[in-house]
DNA sequence: CTGGCTCCCTGAATGC
DNA sequence: TGCATTCAGGGAGCCA
């Protein structure tokens, strides 16, 4: 599941260049292809072929879990979400499964593929819109322990499923949200605005460990989405429903709040009064 | 404002 | 063995 730390990785791998991939900055896009048009939100596939062929890749950004490609006029957005990848691979390559688009450049093309389908394109000359709701970054030093923690007193939402809110706070998802809360000590139903300065500060501090632990390690690989990361080995709660916490030896309990499994150390992690 | 629920979608896991 | 059902999850949208 692409949070931050994994976009973060392939806005690396394509930046830098990494081991069977080069750096796409400078490249031309020489065409475009669509293989399933729901992927694109904006243009129509046409104008989309049209205005993205012979755009240069000037920049690669990402703002929270957007994948951002500054083009010569335009900027190419990508937005993973469940299960959308990049690949890189010769031109003439075979089409593997789930191929929903394809560009072209001089030396091998890029494929972004995408079992699920859920994952979105956008080709806007001022993507600006897309992120005008988004809440802040979290690894921005500019944001501060205390502007988080007013941020929390300004909601009265559970924790957990707050942390998710992109409009809150952006590029944490289920996996993410799920580990900075352990590593916290926070449980997941605690009402944002019953946390101290105190737990707002290390929550902060647990979210900007956790995100940077993720990109240390190239993300987190999960079920059959592989991409190569090698975060989940590092996984306290997530997914280890039953087995004992490495801190106390409590069994992790796992609920499901705002429809996502949640995961948590039931004594790391006490309960507030009010929740059931 | 908050929370609960549906939808989108596919592959893996589970059930009979 | 094989078919059917259930589930996971990011985010938008709907309703209470």
């Amino acid at each position: 599941m692409p949070e931050l730390p994994e976009v973060e990785t392939i806005r690396n791998r394509f930046r830098r260049g990494a081991d069977g991939t080069p750096s796409l900055l400078g490249k031309h896009i020489l065409r475009a292809e669509l293989l399933w048009a729901p992927t694109l939100e904006t243009p129509t596939p046409q104008r989309f072929r049209e205005r993205i062929r012979g755009q240069r890749v000037q920049e690669i950004g990402r703002r929270g879990k957007y994948l951002i490609f500054h083009l010569d006029a335009d900027a190419l957005v990508i937005h993973l979400r469940m299960s959308g990848d990049l690949w890189w691979e010769a031109e003439d390559a075979p089409l593997a499964p789930h191929h929903r688009m394809l560009m072209y450049f001089e030396d091998g093309r890029l494929a972004f593929n995408d079992t699920r389908k859920f994952g979105r394109i956008w080709l806007m000359a001022d993507p600006a819109p897309l992120f005008t709701r988004l809440g802040p970054e979290p690894l921005e030093e500019r944001f501060t322990a205390e502007m988080f923690y007013r941020r929390l007193q300004s909601r009265r939402r559970q924790i957990k499923p707050l942390l998710l809110d992109q409009h809150f706070l952006a590029g944490v998802g289920n996996i993410y949200a799920d580990e900075a809360l352990h590593r916290a000590g926070i449980h997941p139903q605690t009402r944002s605005n019953a946390l101290t300065p105190t737990q707002a500060a290390r929550l902060l501090e647990g979210v900007r460990q956790v995100l940077r632990e993720g990109i240390e390690h190239n993300g987190a690989s999960i079920d059959w989405v592989y991409r190569g990361g090698g975060f989940q080995n590092s996984f306290r709660v997530y997914q280890r429903a039953g087995e004992p916490c490495y801190h106390c030896g409590t069994a992790i309990v796992r609920l499901v709040l705002s429809q996502r499994g949640t995961h948590f150390c039931p004594r790391c992690q006490p309960a507030p009064a009010d929740a059931h």
